[in-house]
RNA sequence: GGGCGUAUAGCUCAGUUGGAUAGAGCGUUGGCCUCCGGAGCCAAAGGCCACAGGUUCGAACCCUGUUACGCCCA
């Protein structure tokens, strides 16, 4: 759709051009935008501009006046135009020619998976995401995000572009401390049931509760016995110990999720190589640091931010807005032109102070584009389930995985906006029967399409019998309707890359399933595949068909691919009622 | 009190950057299977796009207020 539309536009801009010429209009129409856009009914044709409403004023002339005289200009009936109209107050509807539409579908053909990948775009882009603190399991909000991050950066690459993904591990502050000794108690509670001389230490009034602390402080012991409790508490041990555990299985929760990350990237290693004080420094040469009460601060204000930030409090300690400026300085130090994070919607009031920190080392605010991805709130059956994480009472990423399957789990993730809170409906998440669950009816999208291959073997026909389709036959307008959605994904891909925006390409895998599912079943009459046992009626239709059929499959598994959802080749049958 | 986000059918949500008569799914009602797995489809009903102004040929979309909810900061 693409190259068509492109022919289109350069029709049009030629009229427009005479038009200007001939009448002696204003030149500066000519700088005006000419856009073409898919009119919502078919009725109006397959591209629409609203280009002479919009430049009629200037013109001087009246809409429907001024869109006639573009109108005439236009080569209608030659190469990609089959007809143009003037409609309403001013549109003029473009109608392609079947021959573009069928040398579309052979495009899509020939380009199998890589149909709707874009041209290489300069810059590196680097997408940090998740970074989830190691103090425990990942919860629900984690996966969102993990979600989101790991589709995005799938799309960002179709797209075009380089992108870099990583992980931010904060071993360094005061959680994984908190961590460390809600661990320790729990071991030396472990160690009482066998030594009753080692002294009690009481759980820290800001420890994790939750049953996995346990669980690490019996592996604590499995794995050291008794003697760390006979020697004392080592903090910097244990908290090794605790993020080495947390972040193992966190490790082993992002691959069953089918999230990859390039690297992590540890908050303690910059602290150990000196890239915070580095920083730190880099702005101290700039003035842009003073020290009050003990603290040392980082002029915010000066950037734009709403007050001045604490680097190191005066006891000492750095904060995270310390090390987290320094990590992303680090990442600019890389090579990286551009930076992406995914962040909770609660850090939100966080973006102006790191971008500001940004502007002060030097770089562009906007070279750092933060997404805020709303909460999610499980329900089941009409009830909200509640969550909190110290009090250990939260439903982990493992979980919803282990119960609803990865598949369903990102679905329901990516197919709304990120900036939209969600109810996960655990009811209809679990349920296998495409009608109730649209993860499955997209899968199952894919699987249908896969089934008639199948049964197109009963007629010797395979893959290779679409090289002579030439796509004449599909007249329904079912068929061109379908092949005309097949032919605009590369815009597709391309509109959610530059927004960000994962959702568009599940609800366009929505739309397309619908679409195929519609015409499979109102054909039923005139199948693509005759009934068992009987002869092919049109043997070209048929393979026109399944060509149709083919591209279908070819840019559903693409989506599919695009989102990190597997595309089965069949379904397990849900059980009947 | 300040900031960010959201508000569209009974419910859950889309809405291609400002276009023509507002779009799905679920739910409700009524239909369609000697089928290519009906694991699907068709049709009907259902709307003051939160409210009030503004911008212009034209607004669910942009601007200014107001209200409600969520979240941050104080």
């Amino acid at each position: 759709m693409l190259l068509i539309k492109s022919e289109l536009l350069e029709l049009l801009r030629n009229a427009v051009e005479q038009v200007v010429r001939e009448n002696n209009l204003p030149v500066e129409i000519l700088d005006r935008p000419l856009t073409l856009e898919v009119p919502k009914m078919p009725e109006h044709g397959d591209f629409a501009t609203t280009f002479a409403l919009a430049a009629a004023k200037q013109a001087r002339i009246n809409p429907r006046e001024l869109a006639q005289k573009i109108l005439d200009r236009l080569p209608v009936g030659q190469g990609p135009l089959k007809s143009a109209e003037l409609a309403g107050p001013g549109f003029i509807n473009l109608r392609i020619a079947d021959a573009s539409l069928a040398a579309g579908l052979r495009r899509v053909l020939d380009a199998g998976d890589d149909w709707g990948r874009g041209a290489p775009v300069a810059g590196r882009i680097n997408l940090e995401f998740v970074s989830a603190n190691p103090t425990g399991p990942m919860h629900v909000g984690h996966g969102r995000g993990a979600a989101v991050g790991d589709a995005l950066a799938r799309i960002l690459r179709f797209g075009g572009r380089e992108v870099f993904t990583e992980y931010y591990v904060n071993d360094a502050g005061r959680q994984v401390s908190h961590l460390a000794a809600s661990i320790w108690s729990r071991y030396i509670d472990l160690c009482r049931e066998q030594d009753d001389s080692i002294e009690a230490v009481p759980f820290p009034e800001d420890g994790y509760h939750g049953g996995y602390v346990v669980d690490f402080a019996r592996s604590y012991l499995e794995r050291f016995g008794l003697a760390p409790a006979r020697a004392g508490y080592d903090a910097a041990a244990m908290k090794a110990f605790g993020v080495e555990l947390a972040m193992a299985e966190i490790r082993t929760t992002l691959e069953q999720f089918n999230v990859r990350f390039d690297v992590f990237t540890s908050e303690a290693t910059l602290h150990d190589d000196g890239a915070v004080t580095r920083a730190m420094d880099l702005l101290a040469g700039k003035g842009l640091t003073y020290e009050q009460e003990g603290a040392l601060f980082f002029a915010a204000t000066r950037f734009g931010d709403e007050k001045d930030r604490v680097m190191i409090r005066a006891n000492g300690e750095p904060t995270y807005f310390a090390a987290d400026i320094a990590y992303h300085l680090h990442k600019f130090n890389r090579g990286f032109d551009q930076l992406m994070d995914i962040w909770g919607a609660d850090h939100h009031g966080y973006i102006s102070r790191v971008k500001c920190a940004l502007e002060a080392f030097g770089y562009r605010q906007d070279q750092l584009e933060v997404l805020l991805v709303q909460f999610v709130s499980l329900v089941n059956q009409g009830e909200k389930l509640a969550m909190g994480k110290r009090s250990g009472n939260f439903v982990t990423l493992q979980d919803l995985i282990d119960t609803v399957s990865c598949d369903v789990t990102r679905w329901f993730f990516l197919a709304k906006t990120h900036d939209v809170a969600v109810d996960f409906d655990l009811e209809v998440a679990t349920s296998a029967d495409p009608r109730e669950n649209p993860a499955r009816y997209v899968q199952y999208g894919h699987a249908r399409a896969c089934a008639i291959w199948r049964r197109a073997a009963m007629w010797n026909l395979t893959v290779a019998d679409l090289s002579s389709a030439d796509f004449t036959r599909l007249a329904a307008p079912e068929e061109q309707a379908i092949a005309r959605m097949l032919l605009s994904y590369p815009e597709l891909v391309a509109d959610a890359a530059a927004n960000c925006l994962p959702h568009r390409v599940a609800s366009y895998a929505l739309d397309l399933c619908r679409a195929f599912h519609s015409y499979y079943t109102r054909f039923k009459d005139d199948p693509i595949l005759p009934r068992s046992g009987q002869e092919l009626a049109d043997r070209a239709k048929t393979i026109d068909r399944l060509g149709l059929v083919e591209a279908y499959r070819t840019v559903l598994r693409s989506c599919l691919s695009l989102l990190g959802i597997t595309a089965p080749e069949a379904m397990t049958a849900p059980e009947e009622e």
